[in-house]
DNA sequence: GTATGGATTGTC
DNA sequence: ACAATCCATACT
């Protein structure tokens, strides 16, 4: 399956984050591998943003990656518990990103399973099931994401994305999630997701 | 050095 | 409704 190439996402913020729904998220490591397919993002713009980690182009160790060229990922702690995974996008200068909110596993399956509950897939129940990647922290725990990946070429080897399948679906747009504290910027419509997939965040 | 709070989740 | 849990950041 074809790679996405480091110039999609040398494009505008939002029009990479809408189009990112239904690609699939490849991890390679060692000799195991994961698919699953992304149905739920949302856009971060350092330049206008109040609720972006780098707004009004804050240059810090964390931000430092969101400044650079795109393609690259940005994983930040977050709550001292959880990481969350992002796509840098637009071109190095600018300071912006795509969180990745939610997917739908596809392949490698078993190991999320264990990584997420210490469980094999045959012993989770429905509610574990639809729990296994349906959030931004939740995700990255079933993808085995952690600080390591942060900074990490997406356009490599090891962790990719490709252009799945050409299943149709519907975009619904909202607001973002849990940014209370950002002003103006709270009402943005800045998230996405694939209209009645199961694994988009509750 | 100290203080503050968060792009979340699971449990109560 | 709230605790868990800790690091990045801002301030002294």
């Amino acid at each position: 399956m074809n790679k996405l190439t480091r110039e999609f996402y040398n494009r505008d913020t939002l029009d990479v984050a809408k189009e990112l729904l239904g690609k699939h998220l490849i991890i390679i490591e060692g000799n195991k591998s994961s698919t699953s397919k992304i149905v739920e993002t949302e856009g971060y713009i350092g330049s206008i943003d109040k609720a972006a980690h780098s707004y009004q182009n804050k240059r810090t160790p964390r931000t430092e990656v969101m400044f650079g060229p795109p393609g690259y990922a940005y994983v930040y702690l977050i709550y001292g518990m959880y990481y969350c995974l992002n796509i840098v996008t637009e071109a190095a200068g600018e300071s912006a990103a795509v969180l990745i909110r939610a997917v739908e596993p596809i392949s490698g399956v078993e190991e999320m399973s264990i990584r997420r509950y210490k469980k094999t897939i045959d012993q989770l129940n429905r509610k574990e099931i639809s729990n296994l990647t349906s959030g931004p922290g939740k995700l990255c725990m079933a993808l085995g994401i952690n600080k390591s990946h942060n900074g990490m070429d997406m356009c490599g080897d090891s962790i990719y994305l490709t252009y799945g399948s050409d299943e149709e679906h519907e975009i619904v747009t909202s607001k973002r999630i849990n940014i209370d504290y950002a002003e103006e910027a709270v009402d943005y419509p800045w998230r996405f997701y694939i209209k009645d997939n199961p694994f988009v965040s509750k």
